[in-house]
DNA sequence: CAGATTTCAGTGGAACTGACATTT
DNA sequence: CAAATGTCAGTTCCACTGAAATCT
């Protein structure tokens, strides 16, 4: 059972989630995090678009922008282009917040990795970021892909 | 982000729930898989003993066990040495039912790491063991050690 | 008495689903 | 018309919490 991949994935998630939503605090949400982060790296786009990117679901977006947006770190504009969509961009001070957040991010995954060294630890995401582009294409958990 | 640990784990941990329990149907659940080839593995022992060994939150080993035994998968006897405690055992139908199990499960997770090569496995395997044992001496949730 | 085991009821988060109006 | 976008409401699963009864 301690040599199943499912299981064992399954509780490094856990431990995983446990770490960052602690050291986040009450200040922000993990997946709060994650679409901050992407919309800094991915530019002003869609909300669909950016919640494929990430792998986040659609509906949930939703929430997650208006509390990205009521706290100043993001903007909703429109696209002139498309008017269905609204355009996502970052704010100074989201990019402030989000150099903060990242330093307690990479805190709380140097504490998950603590007893891999540096070369496991690259082995690590390399692996992890095969098994998550092969499973993009052919497992779609709806809207992704 | 996509070289985020934790984000990482995260998403590969949700394809890997998706392929299991889709490939176990609505027989059996996630948990009472693993439950179940626990008592194989470790024997007759205490459900609290058990919870601890896999990780499994002990309010939930009630449910989960009370399913089992519904089933005829496991029998719980009196503990004469504890009479505080039951003594978990496996039937002949549960070990039966494990293989079947066993056999579905290996071919979700042959699914799920289909892109790896049978080397990279066993390193992924090894280095999420690394993980598992380290933080479940340092990262308590709750009745676990 | 403190501490462990089993049981039950309830909480909260996170991922997902279905429906709707709007626009392409 | 079919398809995509954004929004909202509701569901389901899972891990966890708290309290209680029983026993060492």
């Amino acid at each position: 059972l301690w040599c199943l991949t499912s299981w064992l994935v399954g509780h490094v998630d856990g431990d995983s989630r446990r770490l960052v939503t602690l050291s986040f605090g009450n200040s922000t949400d993990r997946t709060d995090f994650a679409v901050l982060a992407g919309v800094e790296q991915y530019g002003p786009l869609s909300q669909a678009l950016l919640g494929r990117r990430l792998g986040v679901n659609l509906g949930d977006m939703v929430a997650v922008l208006k509390r990205l947006e009521a706290r100043g770190l993001v903007v909703r504009g429109d696209d002139e282009q498309d008017r269905r969509r609204n355009s996502i961009g970052i704010t100074e001070a989201g990019k402030k917040a989000l150099i903060s957040l990242e330093g307690t991010a990479l805190a709380a995954q140097d504490e998950l990795l603590k007893p891999l060294s540096q070369e496991e630890r690259q082995q690590l995401v390399g692996l992890l970021q095969t098994l998550v582009k092969h499973h993009r294409n052919y497992l779609p958990p709806k809207d992704v892909r």
